[in-house]
DNA sequence: GCAGATCCATACACAACTGTACGGATGTTC
DNA sequence: GAACATCCGTACAGTTGTGTATGGATCTGC
């Protein structure tokens, strides 16, 4: 903004921030156009109308919020250690506060609909993957998959709303580490304990 | 619709079922009147305006999805059976699908935050406030009622935006009633089992 | 069968936003 | 330094939504 011109990624960062604050309807041309210092004209140049900006901040939210971080995780070897940095990536700072839980509240629009589904899809199957790996059956490694993406959106929410009614969720926190730790052991429980693992929880 | 006047309360359920499909944005009243059939001239004799409607609504909301629950629940004796009956009315079906996800995410509106805020609290306290009548020491009882909680709110956000991924969730699911006494005995297993209660599990 | 209350339609002024057309400014290349 | 591409400002038309003013329609009590 200070030494000249105005990205197309300008556009689309401002179109998530705005996204994240008043969902697809706080996506306004006008109104990001007045929080970049310029005028419509430099946004009718980058995108074609409204709808492909909207398309190209979803696209950049599923790469850099799921792609990416499946890639990078998928590097590591251990499954025990991938499942401690996926953990810790996604419980990590969000970039943009409050994005994930506006776009789930936003599925009545077709575009954000089919991204959050890929999406969901794409980490609930990772998930069980690493569970997988780290020793469950397919079926208990879906449950508990499901049930710990349930948490994790949950505990998004929470630390949004209500950051001072859950202290340890946030990643500032000095008990976050410990409550990390305690978060995965939880959910990889019978996996630690071999002798459990014939009759781990569902749910 | 059918045989005559339109009341106040078909306004502000409109209004939440507008809330629950786009936020605040959609809390339209032209929209609203084309939908119950009326212009807005209705609107402006029930309402002074649109943010009167919004307030409406938002209290509609804590009265029916917190307030009166939490008061039906407290007459119940026992805490066991307290716990249950809450979570069976928490994850049955619910009024306006989607409306608690869609409030959670519209934080950024004073009057939303501000509700949504209340509500927070109360469910939390009461939670952790059955959770000590169970037997939980006070510390226990409050990190037990904030893992729950934000599962709970994971699960309603999951069910909306991917319920064919989590058919568990579905209260119409055959396997909704076994699921639910799974999830209830997992919160109070320590408290089921008094010999583990030494270490319950935090986070 | 009239007077008042209740409820809603119509019409208007105003504001905000989208999309288009066009022109100006600044840089780049040969 | 001329031609060209890049980037943005300005002006205009069209749409959608809010809020107000006002009158009409229907019911209710007496």
């Amino acid at each position: 903004m200070a030494k000249g011109k105005v990205s197309k990624d300008d556009w689309t960062m401002g179109a998530l921030r705005a996204l994240a604050r008043g969902g697809v309807a706080a996506v306004a041309v006008d109104g990001l156009a007045r929080e970049l210092g310029v005028t419509r004209g430099s946004f009718y140049w980058h995108f074609e109308n409204r709808e492909a900006l909207l398309v190209a901040a979803l696209e950049t939210w599923e790469l850099l919020a799921t792609t990416e971080v499946i890639a990078a995780v998928r590097q590591l070897e251990d499954p025990m250690v991938r499942a401690r940095a996926l953990f810790a990536e996604a419980l990590g700072s969000e970039k943009i506060a409050g994005l994930e839980p506006a776009l789930a509240a936003q599925t009545s629009h077709p575009a954000v609909a089919e991204v959050v589904d890929r999406v969901t899809r794409a980490r609930l199957a990772f998930l069980a993957e690493i569970l997988t790996g780290v020793g469950f059956g397919p079926r208990d490694a879906r449950r508990r998959a499901l049930a710990a993406y349930a948490a994790y959106l949950g505990w998004l929410e929470l630390r949004r709303t209500a950051p001072e009614l859950a202290p340890e969720a946030r990643p500032d926190d000095p008990q976050a580490p410990a409550a990390l730790d305690h978060l995965v052991d939880m959910i990889l429980a019978p996996a630690l304990r071999p002798d459990a693992a014939a009759n781990p929880a569902a749910v």
